[in-house]
Order: C-alpha cells, then structure tokens, then sequence
DNA sequence: CTCGTGACTCCCG
DNA sequence: TCGGGAGCCACGA
C-alpha cells in the first residue's frame, strides 16, 4: 500500500515501449531497456519478449539486436521476423542486417534524419 | 528466501 | 577482424 498503483514495473515499461514502435521501424533491446528506465536491461527485454510477445500480442519482430539482426536463430522465428519486418517496409541489407541509421526508432523525439 | 535462465551488450585478446 | 567471457538484472519455480 506505501506505493501507489501508478508506479509501473519495469516489465510493464517495456511491454509499453515496445507497442509504441511505429510500423517500419525497430527498436533494438537495449533502447527499449533504456525507454522503461534500465539502460541494463537488454537481457530483461529479451526474456520478456520470450515470454510474453504472444501472450501481450506486441510487435515483437520490431525488436533486434545492437547490430541490426535478427536475434532468432534460423527456423526458431527468424525468417518470420524478417518477414514481418519487410511486410512493414523495412529493407534488409547484406548479410540481413538492418540499416539502423534508417529505422531505428527512438522515442526521444527522434530526428531520424 | 534462493537459484536458473536468457531473442543482450560491452570489453578484451 | 572475429570470438569468447563476464556483467547484469527481472522473473518464475
């Protein structure tokens, strides 16, 4: 009761941050770690991704790691990711990386050029 | 309470 | 350039 119901957890936090994501855009895990107010959380991120992406129908293919992959292994969400993702719009270079210059989406405003 | 886990990330060698 | 190791931390059992 000393806390009030308006203090979201950190799971809650990012569970929001990551709806926010626009179509055509990502966000990597530890932007969205940082978003909900633990810059460390990447790891956290990923977990509850795992465990709730369905469960909480997120956009959790708009999430991928610091060097703009797809943190799935192949044939475990991988290819469906991609596929979402260039259903959205967002382009694939070589090697599958994303351009994240381009489409990583940060919540700060966001200048994206 | 403790313990294991993980779709990460950074730092070295 | 590339790979391995360690740090981190919330959640569920």
């Amino acid at each position: 009761m000393t806390d009030n119901g308006m203090s979201a957890t950190f799971t809650e936090r990012v569970l929001a941050a990551i709806r926010r994501i626009p179509p055509g855009r990502v966000a990597t895990y530890g932007s969205i770690a940082l978003a909900a107010g633990n810059p460390r959380g990447a790891r956290q991120v990923a977990r509850l991704l795992h465990s709730s992406s369905v469960k909480h129908n997120l956009p959790w293919q708009r999430v991928v790691n610091r060097a703009g992959c797809i943190a799935l292994p192949r044939g475990e969400g991988y290819e469906l990711q991609k596929q979402l993702l260039e259903t959205e719009g967002v382009e694939f270079g070589a090697g599958d990386t994303i351009d994240l210059e381009r489409y990583l989406w940060s919540e700060t405003g966001l200048p994206t050029q």
